[in-house]
DNA sequence: CGCCTATTTGAAAACCGTCAAAGTATGTGG
DNA sequence: CCACATACTTTGACGGTTTTCAAATAGGCG
């Protein structure tokens, strides 16, 4: 792929939208494009954080290993979005791994090159610290559900805020969910099977379809109000 | 209290540390210092993001209120240290309510002064993306442990990062490390009495010492091997 | 068709929250 | 200095939510 295209793609996320012709074609000639199977790993947890990443095309997880073995997914990211940044920033291990959920193409910067990058872009510090912000924002606003919550709670704002990031047509599995809300996939599929049988959502195998988001949302909100 | 005392206490916080005396002079300008009672609240969840704070003395705590009225302790915060700073950077309201848990020091500064002072500060701000990312860091690991491992282990580990900011004598009571650990103060009580019972630590009211620092670690790293 | 993965269901058990009651430190005011 | 109020700690019993284990069903792809 030509640095052109790269810059193309720097362009449109969120970050570098700031950023001139010249400072975009600065950073797309410090990054390299890599391809990734579905299912492939990008980066491991506890890997020394060598590069900074953008995604081109495709989608990512962000998962960690709890000590039973069960996987959680922190987040999940598309075209424009950063990750493995925190490591890149602190110059610690990467805190979690990142894994290929489709065939993906994904940009990789060099860490000091990114970071002496920065130190003369301010305007693009101040979106990195916005993103980060938003990003801490949402760690704790969900740190908070799964300290007081329901699964059923729990579940209702996933699904949520997955739909307000990719529409109401979710393509993930049960599995998938269970791992984000912290549960087990049984447990997943009895909670979605009870929503599906109010007619909330339309479950199929691989898939979700949000039917009535105002019941989701009073769902999210609380229990059931006497 | 006089600017130049400012200044002072915002050259001993992480952030500012790099700045020369006519820029914590500029800084400490802007800072307003205002005095609070123990248990009194700063600013509270969904207040528009007015000031930035910073604690010149005293301890702070962050918290949110799940649905059930029950309160979670995001983070304590002591001198030197920042909060409010997310919702400052996105303009959106507060997520959290802070709370002076003795009495209290606090340097608040105006949002825009802040915005605008960083934007010609790029040291400043790469130092934010560093204790925003630690943050991050830091909320993702708990999400991880609350989302697949027990209250022992939360609790455990919930123990050791305190010990690791603050030494092995903690002055909390069993609610805070319950509110702590997204866990009720009976779980917590018989939590720390079995902890106690094994001579892993040693309870008083409203303090904690930990005794066998290596039992504990191995404890939050998994359940007792058989 | 056959295989692999995803979904489903059931039953038992574990963990933890809830409710209730009582005991114990700490400080306050008389 | 004592009585009292307050907050923190402790204990027990019970029940509900969720996990665990096991087995069966069903969709999609070569």
């Amino acid at each position: 792929m030509s640095p052109a295209k790269n810059a193309e793609i720097l362009k449109k996320s969120l970050i570098f939208s700031s950023l001139n012709e010249d400072e975009l074609s600065a950073l797309a000639g410090l990054a390299a494009e890599r391809s990734f199977q579905p299912d492939e790993f990008i980066l491991w947890e506890g890997d020394e954080p060598d590069y900074f990443y953008v995604v081109a095309e495709g989608q990512v997880k962000v998962v960690k290993n709890s000590s039973t073995g069960r996987e959680f997914i922190i987040a999940f990211f598309g075209p424009g979005e950063m990750f493995g940044e925190v490591a890149v920033f602190e110059g610690k291990p990467y805190p979690a791994s990142a894994q290929a959920t489709s065939a993906c193409r994904i940009l990789a910067i060099k860490r000091q090159s990114f970071l002496d990058f920065l130190a003369t872009r301010p305007q693009v510090a101040l979106r990195i610290i916005n993103i980060l912000g938003g990003r801490l924002r949402d760690a704790q606003g969900r740190l908070k559900d799964f300290a007081g919550e329901r699964v059923e709670q729990r579940l209702a704002r996933i699904l949520l805020m997955l739909a307000s990031r990719m529409g109401t047509t979710l393509r993930f599995t049960r599995q998938e969910l269970a791992d984000m809300a912290g549960t087990t996939t049984e447990t997943a599929i009895r909670v979605t099977g009870g929503l599906s049988e109010r007619g909330i959502i339309i479950t199929s195998r691989g898939q979700i379809i949000i039917a009535d988001e105002a019941k989701l949302k009073a769902l999210a909100e609380g229990p059931p109000e006497i």
